[in-house]
This record gives structure tokens, sequence and C-alpha cells, in this order.
DNA sequence: CTAAGGACCTGTCGGC
DNA sequence: TGCCGACAGGTCCTTA
């Protein structure tokens, strides 16, 4: 479910909600994640406070002063925040209990998100290999350039690779290229440099927009309050094979690549 | 090293 | 109505 906007409007939701909170409890009804809920994860959590929640690529990482959270929301994960009690629900594997009554729960019916207890998140191996933010200065034109060299792996998932940029994910992967004039299956290697800046501004500002939108709801996303986000009216290529392409007129195809549905339009992507 | 495919898991939808 | 296959927003791990 969740890219980098989705993550992001969670975790924008969930700040000023959790941060300063003292946590009295971690329920883990369900620990069976992508990788086992750890035991201990209660006993190193109780009774720290949030001290901030950030966002590494899909990652949502909270300090508790001593130690930090590692949370990612997989597939269909998503977290909502409940002031008053509420009975769980199927799906609803994880509470964080506060101490002034409200509750964080963690809703993941295929169960591919994961939560961690680790000392410092950024020397942890999830996230210690990643490459940079796609917002930030250190993902240009030079570096995305630099890594494409000699890869004769498509560009779609070169660009879905977070060890080359974080963040970018499958619906937002087609959305750039298609905004790039690129075709999605090209080589990477053979993208010319003025492409490839064109490409870096494209990923930098679909994400932008989609998370001004709250993220992208195609069946389930909803943010922390509920709500879905907005951004699906504006998707010019993801889910509309066979609708006319914004730009030409010609048919969106689909096809698979990477074992992942890839959208284009044939006459602007090249 | 790179590249490709499988694995994990549940829910939904279309076709028969 | 029921069954079956295809498909879905991620990414680690194994294999070649």
């Amino acid at each position: 479910m969740p890219e980098l906007p989705e993550v992001e409007t969670t975790r924008r939701g969930i700040e000023p909600l959790v941060v300063g909170a003292t946590i009295s409890e971690i329920v883990v009804r369900n620990p069976h994640l992508r990788w086992r809920v750890p035991r201990e994860l209660n006993r190193r959590a109780a009774g720290r406070r949030i001290e901030s929640v950030r966002r590494r690529g899909k990652y949502l990482v909270m300090h508790l002063g001593d130690g930090d959270l590692i949370l990612h929301l997989g597939m269909s994960g998503s977290l909502r925040y409940l002031p008053e009690q509420s009975a769980p629900r199927k799906h609803d594997h994880v509470d964080w209990i506060f101490a002034d009554g409200g509750t964080l729960r963690l809703s993941d019916p295929r169960r591919f998100g994961c939560l961690l207890h680790t000392a410092d998140a950024d020397r942890h191996p999830l996230l210690r290999a990643l490459g940079p933010e796609p917002l930030s200065d250190a993902f240009d034109a030079d570096h995305l350039h630099a890594t494409c060299h000699g890869r004769r792996t498509a560009i779609k998932q070169h660009i879905m690779n977070a060890r080359i940029v974080v963040g970018v994910g499958n619906i937002y992967a087609n959305e750039a290229l298609h905004r790039a004039g690129i075709h999605p299956l090209r080589a990477a290697g053979r993208v010319g440099k003025p492409r490839i800046a064109a490409l870096v501004g494209a990923i930098k500002s679909v994400l932008l927009e989609a998370i001004e939108q709250g993220g992208t709801t195609l069946r389930d996303f909803v943010g922390s309050d509920g709500q879905p986000g907005y951004f699906r009216t504006s998707l010019h290529a993801y889910e509309r094979a066979g609708e006319p392409c914004a730009g030409c007129g010609s048919s969106i195809r689909r096809v698979v690549s990477g074992q992942r549905a890839t959208y284009y339009c044939p006459t602007c992507q090249r």
C-alpha cells in the first residue's frame, strides 16, 4: 500500500499526537509480521516517551530517548490514532497504549510490515544500506546518472531499488517515467544525462504533489485520521491501461516488468 | 558484482 | 452461490 507519500502522510498525521506521549504498554496481538515482533518490545518501550517520529524511505522511526522503534507498513499496513478505547478488529495487530489514554493502532492484513526495536535505527542493517532520500539535495542528476552507468536493468526497476533511491514504489515510478517521457523498460545505462535530470525532477515533483494531496488511495489507504488520499485523480499512467494518454491521446499500455504492473504511453515514452 | 525469481500473506474481483 | 486464478501500494533472500 504505502509508498513515500503515504508513509509521510501517516507520519505527519501521528506526529503531533504521539510525540511527547508516554507509552504505557505496547500490546502485540499478533507478532507474526514479516519478522516476528520481538517479545521484549514492550519491556524496551514501556514507560518511555516518544521523542520524535521520523521517516527514512518507507520506514518510520520512533525515537524513544533510549533506543528506536523501526516500523514498516509493508503493502497493506496503516496506522490509526484513536483518542478513546475501541475494540480491535481482525487485522489490528499492535496497539501503543499511551498514558493519556490514547491508542496508536497498527493494522496490516497481509502482514508484510515489520516492527522492531534497535539501539540506533540508522545503524540497523535495514536502514544502513539505503540510498538517498528522493526529496533531498543528495538525490540529483549526478547521483542517478552515476548509478545507471553500465546497468542493463530497466530504468523503472532501477529507480524502485532502495539502494539507489528510497521511497519510489510502483505507482510513482510509473508516474515519474510518464512525466519524464522515458520508456520504463529502457536499460538504465542507456538513458542520457539530460533525460536522467528530467527524471530526477519528475520523481521529486510527483512525490511532492502526492504528499500535498495526502497520498494516493487506490483501494484501502487511509491516513492516521481515517481519511483517504486524493492523488489518485492525478495519476496519468498507473492503472490507466486503455485510457488515452493525457499528453498525446495514445492508449496507455500495461505490461509486466520485474513482476510488477507497468504502465506507459508508447508514443510519449521512449 | 549484477540480475532474476521466489517467498511471505490476505482480500477482492472477474469468469465459469 | 461457489470455486479458482489473477492481482494488489514492498522488499528481503536465494540462485544463477
